[in-house]
DNA sequence: CGTTACACCTGAGGGC
DNA sequence: TGCCCTCAGGTGTAAC
C-alpha cells in the first residue's frame, strides 16, 4: 500500500515517537516471513538501543541505532507504524469490530496484527508495526553489513532524472510503467504514482520503454518528483488501508487524476478513464491525452 | 540478461 | 446470512 510519499509521512510523524529515546523491551507476534531477522533475535538485540536517526530510501526506512546497527523496516501492502494510544476511528475499525465505546476504541491498542511493539524506557508510548498482510519485512543489520534488497535499489524517485530512466529504458521492452516500477532503476515509484505521473507526462503507461523518448523520461521523472512532492504534503493517499501515523486520513486520494478511476471523466478532456492489466497490476490511464 | 507467472497473506466488497 | 469470487499503495523467486 504505501508508496514513497506515504512512507516519508509515515517517517516525519513517526521521527519525534522514535528518535532519541532508549528502547527497554521489544515484544513481537510469532515467527513468520514478516521477520526476516527472527523476533528472538529482535528482542535479545534491541533491547538498551536508542534511535540515532530514521532515514529513507525508497519505500525502505532505516533506524540508525546508537551501537553502529540499522533497524530496515518495509511496510509491505498494508504495512503501518503508530505511537500506542493514538486517536484514529479509522484504524480502530480495520482494528477489531468492537461494542466497546468509542473513547476506548479510539485509542489504538496492539491487536494480532501487531507484529513488532518496542517500549521505551521513558515509559513513554509504545511504538507499534501493525501489517494485516504480513507483506512488510523487520530487519536488523549488523554494522557494516549489506543487505542484496537496499544494495539494489536505484536512485530515490525524488532525486531521480529523465537520463537515469531512459538509460535503463532504451534495452527494454516491457511497458514503461513496469520499468517505472521496478525499484532496481528508480526507488518509491509504486502503482499510483507510477499511473499520476505518467498521466501529467502524457505518456501511456503501455508504451514499450524503448520506444520512450528522453524528452518523455524527463516529463516522467519529473511529473512523478511533483505529483510525490505534492502527495507528501497532503499526507499521503488514503484510499483502502493507509492511515498516517497521526491516525488521520492523507488527503492526495481527492487530488489523484486517474489512479481507481475507471469509467471516470478524464479531468482534462473528459474521455473516458481506461483500466488495463499490466504485469499483474491495473494501469490506469486517458487514452486521449496519453500516447 | 529480460520477461512472465506466481507465490506470499488477510480482509473487504460484490453477486447470488 | 453465507459462500465464492475478485481485488488491493509490494516484492522475491523460479522458469522460460
Amino acid at each position: 500500500m504505501p508508496e514513497l510519499p506515504e512512507v516519508e509521512v509515515t517517517r516525519r510523524e513517526i521521527l519525534p515517537v522514535l528518535v532519541g529515546r532508549r528502547i527497554a523491551r521489544v515484544h513481537t507476534t510469532r515467527p513468520s516471513y514478516f521477520f526476516l531477522t527472527p523476533p528472538r533475535t529482535l528482542i535479545k538485540r534491541l533491547a538498551g538501543r536508542t534511535a540515532r536517526e530514521l532515514v529513507r530510501h525508497g519505500k525502505y526506512l532505516q533506524v540508525l541505532l546508537d551501537n553502529g546497527n540499522t533497524l530496515v523496516l518495509h511496510l509491505g501492502m498494508t504495512g503501518q507504524l503508530f505511537a500506542a494510544g493514538t486517536k484514529s476511528p479509522r484504524l480502530l475499525s480495520a482494528n477489531q469490530r468492537g461494542t466497546l465505546d468509542p473513547d476506548a476504541l479510539a485509542a489504538f491498542k496492539p491487536d494480532k496484527h501487531t507484529h513488532l511493539r518496542l517500549e521505551f524506557a521513558d515509559g513513554g508510548p509504545d511504538l507499534m508495526f501493525r501489517d494485516t498482510r504480513k507483506f512488510g519485512k523487520v530487519l536488523l543489520l549488523a554494522r557494516g553489513k549489506k543487505d542484496a534488497r537496499l544494495e539494489k535499489l536505484g536512485v530515490d524517485a525524488l532525486n531521480a532524472t529523465g537520463e537515469e530512466l531512459f538509460e535503463a529504458a532504451r534495452s527494454r521492452r516491457i511497458p514503461i510503467k513496469s520499468l517505472l516500477l521496478n525499484q532496481e532503476v528508480i526507488a518509491g515509484i509504486g502503482n499510483i504514482y507510477a499511473d499520476e505521473g505518467l498521466f501529467l507526462a502524457q505518456v501511456r503507461p503501455t508504451r514499450a520503454a524503448s520506444r520512450v523518448s528522453l524528452e518523455q523520461c524527463r516529463a516522467i521523472v519529473d511529473a512523478c518528483r511533483r505529483v510525490m512532492l505534492r502527495s507528501i504534503e497532503t499526507g499521503g493517499s488514503s484510499i483502502s488501508d493507509y492511515v498516517r501515523p497521526s491516525g488521520q486520513d492523507g488527503g492526495y486520494q481527492d487530488e489523484r487524476k486517474v489512479y481507481a478511476r475507471e469509467g471516470g471523466p478524464c479531468p482534462v478532456c473528459g474521455a473516458r478513464i481506461k483500466r488495463v492489466v499490466l504485469g499483474a497490476r491495473s494501469a490506469h490511464y486517458c487514452s486521449r491525452c496519453q500516447k
